[in-house]
DNA sequence: TTACTATATTCATTTGTAGTTATATAACTT
DNA sequence: AAGTTATATAACTACAAATGAATATAGTAA
């Protein structure tokens, strides 16, 4: 699991997002993201493993804290293309059978 | 799948690199990344889904071509984080059994 | 037509992972 | 100690997707 996986799954994109907001605990993320307990816990091993979060026991709790580096690996590989990018609204989300069309050969 | 998927999977990172790098037929990305046909193919397919690639068909060929637009989506997500990556050198890959670690509460 | 080239699709198998339920572990409270 | 709270793990189901082999499709060339 590398940070490109991580955030492939969105519900992971989401922990993140409220971990980056605020440290939180597993509890917290369970009320924020209405996700079942065990379901968080094991999003959260995921954003371990890849180093996204880190933990910090605090009694019974574990606070959840963001650690941001392992997204430069990302920004490493988006780098080339952002000059492509540049000013570009947010793309709407891909309505399948579009993106799946093969441009016609239009030439008469 | 959405971009996040596309790029969740290594060698389709290689292949929309080459892409970005120089338009390109199949069998040239069969050549530059040892992969077998259908698995580029296939590969192809997912890319086109997510529109980050269109195809130019040209005789026997079909020439694919970078469409930059849905990373537009990857960028939204990361923009609040990359303040936190000012300078930052790429992350190393993550070593497993350190990144599960969990921080031991060295209070006395 | 046949043969050839380029690409896509199908199929079977395997692997990975998301979600649920149940259980375990650990810390706290009384 | 027992009961409770917070979190993690295990066992399971279900499904998406990766892989490889074989085959299909489409265009080209003779």
């Amino acid at each position: 699991m590398d940070p490109f996986n991580a955030l492939a799954e969105p519900n992971r994109r989401r922990l993140l997002e409220a971990i980056r907001q605020a440290p939180s605990t597993v509890n917290m993320l369970v009320s924020r993201t209405g996700l079942s307990q065990p379901a968080v816990s094991k999003h959260l091993k995921y954003l371990r493993q890849t180093n996204l979060v880190t933990v910090k026991p605090d009694g019974q709790k574990r606070w959840y804290e963001l650690n941001a580096t392992p997204l430069t690996q990302i920004e490493a590989f988006l780098k080339p293309y952002r000059p492509l990018l540049r000013n570009r609204p947010v793309a709407p989300e891909q309505p399948l059978e579009l993106a799946n069309r093969i441009e016609k050969d239009t030439a008469s």
